[in-house]
Parts: C-alpha cells; structure tokens; sequence
DNA sequence: TAATTGAGGACTATTCTAGTCCTATTTAAT
DNA sequence: ATTAAATAGGACTAGAATAGTCCTCAATTA
C-alpha cells in the first residue's frame, strides 16, 4: 500500500497541532492531552523530529518543544524523513550495495527518477499547506511520463 | 522510507524481463531462472500479477505467463498496487473508519491531495518507460503546492 | 494417461513497528 | 541548595506485517 508509518501518521498531527501557535512553547505532556495519543509514543515523536531539526527542544522546567521554523519552511518530505528515513521506494536507491540482481537491475536509473518525482512532490507541500483549509482543485494532471519524451 | 515491499521489486524485475519480448510465453520455473528469484517467490508474485489484470495465464504443459497489455499501457502504479493494495500513504486516505483523531484530522483533505499526486506521478510512468535506458532530465520540478493556491 | 504447468491457500519464520519504560541531564522556582 | 519539571537517550517487549515455502488441486498437452 505504499504506506507510511503510524508515527509519521501521529507526527503530522502534532506537528499541525503546533502550527497554529507556531511561536508557543509546548510540552510533551500537553501535546499528549491535546492530541490524546499516549505520552511516551508523543515523547519518542518528539524526539525524532527534534534530531531532524524540525522542532527545536528546550529543556527543565517550562521547557517544551516549538517549531523550528515557520510552518512554510518545513516540507512534508522533511517530516517524512525524519520520521522514517530517507525518502526512497526502493532500497537499492539508498545503497546499491549487497543488490545482486545482476540482470534487471539496468531499471535502477529510470527507479531514481521516479523516487526523484515523489520527493519533489512531498518536498513542495509544508506545514502551513497542511493547516490550510481543504481546497478542491478543477483538475490536477501532473504527467511524470513527459521526463521520458 | 516510504518503501515499496520487496516483492514488488521483484515484480519490476520480472515484469522487465518480460517486456523485453512482450509476447512470449513463459513459465514460471524460466522467470525463477532468468532473475535468480527463488521460484516459489516467483510464483507467488505471478499469481498475484495475474489477479490484478497485469499477467495473463495459461495452464497446462507449454503453459506459463504473458503481459496483458502492451508495456506502454501497464503503468508502475498498476504494478505497486496489484502487489500491495490501494496507493495510499495513509490509512485514512483508503478508509476513515476507526479514526478517532478527533482533533487534527481536518488534515485528511490535504493528505488526499498529496496521495493523488503521488498516485498520478506513478499512473504515468509505464513498463516501457522502466526498461528505457535512462535519461536524465535538464531539469524537473513538480510543485504540487501549486494545487493550494 | 502421464507429465507439465498454474491456482489457491495454509503455514512458518523473520523482520519491522509501535509502544513502553528506565536512567541521566538540564533548568526553573523556592 | 534543593526539589520539581522537563527533555535526552537508549533498551526492551509485544504484536503485526512481510517474505518465503510448501502442499494439494485443476487444466492442458503429448
């Protein structure tokens, strides 16, 4: 399914949560009871994002965590891959060590391409796009295919 | 990550393998030998393939596995979700039930749009464009924020 | 009728993920 | 100073998902 991870999923949720008092401190206690996921899974998240720079930590008493930048400088992808490493579909995209499907694997370059695509895209939409409300476009088509032509 | 299953890198690999000669028959115990893949593997990403309209089958002696459509016709998209189910980075995205983020989930329409996205970037990249040698793009830029203005 | 090949599904083992918890460190308040 | 409130870091466990194998049945050809 191409999915992501619960955490990635709880992340974003935090992260929103944050968003709309961007410049206030919060602690990992509070963004328990706000969001209603549990205090620990909140803490580890917390961590995670802190280390990829997405939220900046204090610490002690009124110590807490905020965001690290505005929310339209913090790209989905950014979220993504603190959460869940780099962003890439296949494994041989990061190492193309230990791959030894000798034949086949000419497939590699055009792969890149497509990896290359899905992080442009998650990498053009931030926070603050995400906070926004829902807008339907009329018609999106965004054809990948024309890199080829 | 955001990874694909492994299995579904092996389907690219067998599934190249045959677009080489898109209308030759071949069985199972072939493929195995040809990409190095354990057969019982083989077999069982076939069957799935065959379920998902992208192989056709023939049983029997002499029988084995063909390419349903043309490469160019057999989209990457259609190969990701013949062996893992719906492209959807959430679980929301496919079904809201049993969500009780309550507070937060106003983000769901926005996620929807970047799962579309995704899903259109790998709709448009077909069997024939993998096994294309490569080329690299000047330059390629796909701003799906765009979408929110 | 025998040999070949796929269909379908059950099953197992291993890996990954989610989630918890413990201890150390830092800071603020009293 | 001391205590309380926070985060940092990492170890650990249980459960779920994935990868991979195997067995029996059905279909086709020679």
């Amino acid at each position: 399914m191409l999915r992501l991870s619960k955490l990635t999923d709880y992340a974003t949720v935090i992260l929103s949560f944050m968003a709309r008092e961007k410049a206030q401190v919060r602690a990992a206690m509070e963004i328990s009871t706000v969001t209603g996921i549990a205090l620990p899974t909140v803490s580890k998240i917390l961590k995670l994002l802190v280390n990829a720079d997405v939220l900046i930590s204090t610490r002690g008493a009124k110590g807490g965590y905020v965001l690290a930048r505005m929310p339209e400088e913090i790209s989905v992808a950014a979220v993504i891959s603190a959460l869940e490493g780099p962003i890439a579909l296949t494994e041989c995209s990061i190492s193309h060590q230990g791959c030894e499907q000798a034949s086949g694997c000419d497939i590699l370059g055009n792969w890149s391409l497509i990896n290359q695509t899905i992080h442009n895209a998650l990498e053009s939409v931030t926070l603050a796009d995400l906070i926004r409300p829902v807008v339907v476009p009329e018609e999106v088509l965004i054809p990948v295919s024309s890199l080829y032509r």
